[in-house]
DNA sequence: CTGTTAGCGCGTTCAA
DNA sequence: TTGAACGCGCTAACAG
């Protein structure tokens, strides 16, 4: 048997139309729902000849007449993140509900690729993109030719709606929970924060809370590459033990792949969190309950998260052009063995 | 300030033409790289024209015309399974070196959805298809106007090409290993098995090869649903305990999702992978290392999966007509403390 | 080497 | 109520 059988011709609206013994208008007005002005008989013929042709009309020609493609774009920065899926997974569904199709660019933290995507979603005329976790300054990030909406703040104000995670009201439930539970020294484990606002905020809101506590020793390390550095990262956990020893000790990670990486070396140097140390973690993984006793997380609403992206999207799309907005969200401490 | 500024009208090729003061023809010529056929004057009026504009050709307008989008679509069962994300990540990296734009859709495991996605692409025009984990048996799977690559067999032969792990190899090996590790008692636990080729080769293989072994036990059990039946999951693995009492057992799972579920089960249970019982898993979920002792699994070239199904489908796209193939890899065994 | 012309499939005047 | 004709932005056939 073979493959790739392009002999099958699609059917166009002009086939439609003389099968139907009728103009292409038409049939153009059947499509878009104008059955007021169609008699009873001409829209039974062209039902009847749709059928019979199988036929349906050409996004790509449909697209170029009216200017709208009913496309629209998720770029992210690395879609090996279950976060990002997450959202992904929210914003899917609400563009399905409304009639659109979804487009994911996938960055893969390869900075190239930024620009690259941009002007392929310029060239294809989507309608609206969402940006999660974008890092360039380039100026073609100024006047885009389609309404923006960004996933968590990432980046200098360009005037785009903001959806995402209320990081300080998190940063404070994760920080004073750990406080209240008796944990008199927590280091926060980061990736690199340049740029990355979510990470800033989440950080800054630490620091604030724990200098507001007295007796509470708060420290922050900032890892540039995770991958590359887990000599430092480890140096940095055991220098962090032997200067708080004999104090009640906890670790709070940035975000989930930090979080993989921070257990990893946790196991490295047979340390045992919910034993020897306390463990919480930004986002929520799969695995939280699984690794050991289970992790303590702070999970975010992602699909709610990626499903009002669209919805902010969706209203600039139809041409509200009032003040940027921001939504945030409240996160939710899910508590589990390594904090207890 | 303002959001959503469709003010930007882009400029059109005969913008540029009028501009370089020539015909639309010879931008196009320019476009197209048919430099051969250009005066150097023109050529260079041309490109300062376009310059000047910041002109960029509209992909619509253009696929209308030359009946090919540059877009190419996966389709995958569910999004949320980091096996299918590395495979997304292989085929993205073909997509970006040859030129084409990948269309993401997620069925998310609603039958509904293959459908629609299905006409949506027909819809689209898209160039070609690479399907993941279809499960449908409708006849519009048959003469679709594009060709199609299948990642991992999941359907009755329909004449297309297929990419993915070489199972019985992989299962071989996996089970050789516990085998020659001393193992004596060997569960293999799987999701449904109903329409889904990939899962019933690993099982039809287990079963093969422990039957070829005197002295061992061999089991398979099939939940369809772990999300829901985790009590009938327990009691599964309890009675395969009792019933093996004093040999060495070990639990082999079908795939990463069901790994997790198991491990949750274990945990419930207070049987602890490593000691108590031997644990081995197809995928190699990332969190592997970090659960418990560490989860011993069969990893696939799933980068390299991804990247091959996408030069399969290029050549269909070229018009190769041949023959349908099969290109299976070989999986590879990590071996970590729940196996020792 | 270059420009004019005719569509690709569809939506939208405008006149009947 | 209906349909003919034009054009969205681009490429290709055909003349020059």
């Amino acid at each position: 048997m073979t493959n790739n059988r392009q002999s099958i011709k699609k059917a166009t609206i002009s086939d439609v139309a003389k099968l139907a013994k009728t103009g292409k208008t038409s049939v153009s007005r059947y499509l878009n729902g104008e059955f007021g002005i169609l008699s009873a008989t001409l829209k039974e013929r062209i039902e009847q000849a749709i059928k019979e042709l199988n036929y349906r009309p050409n996004q790509m020609a449909r697209s170029l007449k009216k200017g709208q493609t009913k496309l629209i774009a998720l770029i992210l920065a690395d879609i090996t993140n279950p976060y990002s899926v997450e959202v992904m997974k929210g914003l899917e569904a609400a563009c399905q509900d409304n009639g659109y199709t979804l487009l994911v660019c996938n960055i893969n933290k390869e900075k190239a690729k930024e620009k690259y995507f941009l002007q392929l979603l310029m060239d294809y005329n989507v309608d609206g993109v969402i940006i999660h976790a974008l890092r360039t300054q380039d100026s073609i990030l100024r006047d885009l030719p389609f309404p923006v909406v960004l996933v968590d703040r990432r980046m200098s104000d360009l005037g785009y709606d903001i959806v995402g995670l209320d990081n300080i009201q998190a940063t404070t439930l994760a920080s004073n929970y750990l406080i209240d539970s008796g944990f008199e020294a927590i280091i926060f484990i980061t990736e690199s924060l340049t740029g990355v606002g979510t990470r800033q905020e989440r950080v800054n809101t630490f620091k604030k809370i724990v200098k507001q506590q007295k007796g509470i020793v708060g420290e922050v390390v900032e890892i540039e590459d995770m991958n590359q550095q887990t000599e430092l990262l480890d140096q940095h956990i055991v220098s962090f033990c032997q200067k708080c020893r004999g104090m009640r000790k906890a670790i709070v990670t940035v975000n989930g792949s930090v979080t993989l990486h921070v257990s990893l070396a946790l196991k490295r140097l047979n340390i045992i969190w919910g034993k020897d140390i306390g463990l919480l973690s930004f986002d929520d993984p799969v695995w939280a309950s699984v690794a050991g006793v289970g992790i303590t997380t702070l999970r975010q609403p992602t699909y709610k998260i990626g499903y009002s992206s669209f919805e902010m999207l969706h209203r600039r799309m139809q041409g509200d052009h009032s003040e940027a907005k921001e939504y945030l969200y409240p996160g939710e401490l899910i508590i589990r063995d390594s904090t207890n």
